[in-house]
DNA sequence: TTGTAAGCGTTATCAA
DNA sequence: TTGATAACGCTTACAA
């Protein structure tokens, strides 16, 4: 039970394996009655090329390499069904990589994919990494680049994100306008871009408000529950704290939520508390969080069709996709 | 900038391409010198063998496929996480795959897998699946093959699962010991192993207890939501309807809370609530939910174990590995 | 319109 | 101890 090869065909009907070949691609030089006849025996033989060998001789992999923080975060995931069904209609695979928020996996990641020679690669940015040199690597080697969500600002690529700074701004504006006047920030690294334009977006708001900035306000973490936990005890623990949080990501609001219920304090009557990002999670817990609505898998599809725009004519111009997002009213802010 | 081969290294050194590949593979008939002025000018030119044509020449790829239902499962995404760690331990890659609970996408992701001739297989089968011809076809090609969770009883392969049968008997004891006699069952899929498993665990215990057993409060549901939510339901309108809930999923356990919700039914006054898989997602949902733990990490290093015992040895006996839980009772049922 | 042959970058067999 | 050479299965000049 051999796979079949070329060369089995070529065999069977007497003729050299570079008809076959021709005669399969429907090489126009090849005479109708030889295609029939091999692509009939083809199909009889149940013939499928190997990709090994087409992969060695044409260089390319028809694969595209996906690298993600977290493939358990609820985002990541959905944003890799959106690349996959793009790569898959234009007969493409990918393959998945998590970074693990680690710049040393990442620079793994990159290197593994180079290696098995992927045709293209889209990234969202680990929490750690702050040098670039990894991705330059991937630009110099003429490999199209795409980032989404968590992208590079300096480098000359492609990219997909939502407008952070007005998301932000709008939550923000929603606490205010509901009475909330002193809002505590559960930010990200200050490395991410995205955390850094949701933290402009914060101050924007204030400022438009006349509303202070207190700088003791912003608790920058890491994307770890651990971490978004010990900051809101942080941030409960201020002279002065806080009477709503806004956290830049619904893994942290839910670790707020957490340590809030630990201590008895009630949501929203206590304090208020919005996400990012509308987990599902956050719309079993109770309260139920107020969020703001992006679509992942948009988001994926929008990368992949940015990456496909680039392997099919390498001069596209670099492009910067910004998608719509919504804020989702639920009950932990009081109306 | 083109990436270095053999050639060039065995160009630079005056000596043949297959000295050099024997040089680097440390053959042991080659000289002590060459071998090392070969690995040396290896090193600093940062020489890297194209997996490419080691794949064609090798007949194998150094990459096992893992087929799971959904990648945005917790309990997947944590599986694939153990499966990853063992699988760079031993050099090699894995290629996640999604089946979306769809047979057709399964066999689709297996003649995918096959195809790109991936050294081995570990699969948790699809919802929809109730043939494994394709599965067949693995075996018949000499690839590994190893099922985790949901595992397929009728072909001889090496499995992981936990004791699904006392993990439910141990649940629904729970709920009669706290006082529930009539419970529903929101089960899954009756093609699925593990599913049936449950069902008769939950059986058993009804039978220990003198309790009867009424087919009406078990509902079969495919893995989604929304027929969670629906069969839910569905309970709840029956003539006499049950006062407590044991979902075969967390997924079903959450869509349950939620039309229990709808519908102000407290939990657990008015009806209690049991999961299974320690989904994150149950500490965080109010009230939490009494759950089974399982280790899915760990879940997947022992089945990438397996697979690699296998790919070891191709005459490994197969094995039937059984993982331990455990109930963790939390606020939805009434103490 | 078709065939021959080279080549993708390795490993493995056989001689030397 | 090393070197030619074939082979993995395919595509593609170049020749016929």
């Amino acid at each position: 039970m051999k796979p079949i090869t070329l060369k089995e065909i070529a065999d069977q009907l007497n003729i050299s394996i570079s008809t076959v070949s021709r005669a399969l691609s429907d090489h126009p030089r090849i005479s109708r009655t030889t295609k029939q006849a091999v692509q009939a025996l083809a199909k009889e033989l149940n013939f499928q090329p190997n990709p090994l060998a087409m992969n060695l001789r044409m260089q390319r992999t028809q694969t595209i390499g996906v690298i993600v923080p977290k493939i358990s975060y609820a985002f990541y995931a959905s944003a890799i069904t959106g690349i996959e069904a793009i790569a898959i209609r234009e007969g493409y695979n990918i393959v998945i990589c998590q970074s693990n928020e680690s710049y040393e996996q990442e620079v793994a990641n990159i290197k593994s994919l180079l290696l098995s020679r992927v045709d293209g690669v889209i990234v969202s940015l680990a929490g750690e990494t702050k040098q670039y040199d990894h991705f330059q690597e991937v630009l110099n080697r003429g490999v199209p680049l795409v980032f989404f969500n968590r992208v590079c600002p300096e480098l000359p690529v492609s990219q997909v994100v939502i407008d952070n700074f007005s998301a932000a701004a709008q939550a923000v504006s929603s606490l205010i306008q509901h009475g909330y006047q002193r809002i505590g920030l559960l930010a990200g690294p200050s490395t991410i871009e995205i955390s850094n334009e949701r933290l402009r977006g914060y101050q924007q708001m204030l400022a438009q408000h006349q509303l202070p900035f207190d700088p003791s306000l912003v608790a920058h973490c890491d994307y770890s529950e651990s971490d978004g936990y010990d900051q809101t005890v942080h941030l409960l623990q201020l002279p002065n704290p806080p009477n709503a949080i806004f956290a830049v990501s619904d893994r942290l609001a839910i670790a707020a939520l957490q340590a809030l219920r630990d201590r008895d304090i009630r949501i929203p009557e206590d304090i208020a508390l919005v996400g990012f990002n509308n987990d599902p999670v956050t719309a079993v817990v109770s309260p139920p969080l107020t969020t703001i609505d992006q679509n992942p898998e948009q988001m994926g599809e929008t990368a992949a069709h940015l990456l496909f725009q680039q392997l099919c004519d390498s001069k596209t111009d670099i492009e910067q996709v910004v998608l719509k997002t919504q804020l989702l009213e639920r009950n932990s802010v009081k109306k």
